[in-house]
DNA sequence: ATGACGATTTACT
DNA sequence: GTAAATCGTCATA
């Protein structure tokens, strides 16, 4: 199967989130260890407009810098002093929008995966697959993305775009997109306030997978 | 230079 | 359900 081309990532984020659910995400660590996971929670942030977006008001620093290139650039940024949460760019050149990546159903490498989520914890008992990729920062930490990979061309990949940093991007799904009617849709998670920005229906996820974040959708 | 705050996860009551 | 962990980023000065 073939990487997704920038066409397919040049669309507003709204869709793009909708479009990525069922695709393949493919990480190739710098180990040569291939892992894969099938996307199936998104979430889309709109920019400018979004107060909850990191680019609300036409900010555009150093960290956001990926969301304001053209579509299909990885955005991974670091939160909370120790985690990392990734993001695919949409639109276009200019145009400040991302979707961000927040669960995967995981179908290659789960013991590279268990190993990767298990090595930050204080031991207990061996993680289920369902909690491998289960949230934003838990699939970062089972592929092994991190902020090398930040602005990082999905749609070339493989061309040694970074020396060292092994391959990430995502395969279109066999035939077209999740149907709508199996998609489920909610506010997004973890904004503060309450608005119409942290109300409106921007999460989507793949409708009854078992392999979603918290809360349920 | 300083301070407040995360697009989260985990462990514990 | 609640709270701690932990530090880069950004706005303010």
């Amino acid at each position: 199967m073939e990487p997704l081309s920038r066409q397919f990532f040049a669309v507003d984020a709204e869709s793009l989130a909708q479009k990525l659910l069922g695709c393949r995400l493919v990480r190739v660590l710098p180990s040569g260890e291939r892992l894969v996971g099938i996307i199936v929670e998104t979430e889309a942030y709109l920019g400018v407009e979004d107060r909850a977006s990191h680019t609300f008001g036409g900010r555009r620093t150093a960290r956001n810098e990926s969301m304001w290139g053209p579509a299909g650039r990885a955005y991974v940024y670091f939160t909370y002093g120790m985690h990392y949460c990734m993001n695919i760019s949409a639109g276009r050149e200019g145009l400040p929008v991302a979707v961000l990546l927040r669960a995967l159903e995981p179908v290659e490498g789960l013991e590279t995966m268990r190993e990767l989520r298990a090595a930050k914890r204080a031991r207990k008992r061996p993680l289920t697959d369902h909690e491998l990729c289960a949230g934003p920062a838990r699939l970062c930490q089972a592929m092994g993305i991190d902020r090398v990979l930040d602005g990082l061309d999905l749609a070339s990949p493989g061309l040694a775009d970074r020396p060292g940093a092994g391959v990430l991007f995502v395969e279109r799904r066999k035939k077209r997109s999740i149907p709508d009617e199996q998609i489920a849709a909610g506010p997004r998670i973890g904004l503060s306030g309450d608005n119409e920005w942290t109300r409106r229906a921007l999460r989507f996820g793949v409708a009854g997978s078992p392999y979603g974040s918290r809360p349920r959708l």
